[in-house]
DNA sequence: GCTGAGATATTCT
DNA sequence: GAATATCTCAGCG
């Protein structure tokens, strides 16, 4: 089992092919990012704490959702001590259960794209701001997958800091902008 | 495959 | 009141 308490950069690869369970829908985590408490300038905690980001400081192994360019519902795993400020970002997945309510939430689209990118995990999923601080679902995994790490993506800062991490060669993993797979 | 534009909650001054 | 934001989609090649 996980321990939440361990930094985000710790938790994240962790994460990697485990399966995250949410409102009917569950996927098989490819992509996730770290983000840190202090020091990390991309980070929502980077300036302290306030309402939207409070969950972020709670208990770890809880949910922090969060609206993005007042569109997206983008979802977090916190993690680090009560307190501290860190989580892991939920990029992309492949769904695995509950397909039709998926692709329902999603509309027609290729199904390696159900769960492609931050946005769309929240959108499969159904992240709301109400699931903010509540228990994450997720079950073992039989065996650490490969893995490998790099720069984050879609942000405007601290963007050299090698804190995201996905599985290589994976379908669903999100491709952005002529970076390398 | 790549580019440009749009959408609004939250925070900062 | 203004700027920013852990993006996505349609439209074109």
């Amino acid at each position: 089992m996980i321990d939440f308490t361990a930094s985000a950069d710790i938790v994240a690869p962790q994460l990697l092919g485990m399966v995250l369970t949410h409102n009917g829908v569950s996927i098989r985590i490819t992509e996730v990012e770290a983000y840190l408490g202090s020091g990390d300038e991309a980070s929502h905690t980077f300036n302290g704490r306030t309402p939207r980001n409070a969950a972020m400081f709670g208990p770890p192994g809880r949910l922090y959702v969060y609206v993005s360019y007042g569109i997206h519902r983008n979802g977090n795993i916190v993690c680090a001590p009560e307190g501290t400020g860190e989580g892991c970002l939920l990029r992309a997945g492949e769904v695995i259960d509950g397909i039709d309510l998926a692709y329902q939430r999603r509309g027609d689209t290729e199904f390696h794209n159900l769960a492609r990118g931050p946005g769309n995990v929240g959108k499969a999923l159904g992240f709301s701001i109400e699931d903010n601080g509540t228990p994450v679902l997720l079950s073992d995994r039989e065996r650490e997958p490969e893995w490998v790490r790099g720069p984050r993506i879609g942000i405007s800062k601290n963007q050299d800091a090698a804190l995201r991490f996905w599985i290589p060669f994976d379908k669903t993993v999100s491709r952005r902008r002529g970076l390398p797979r």
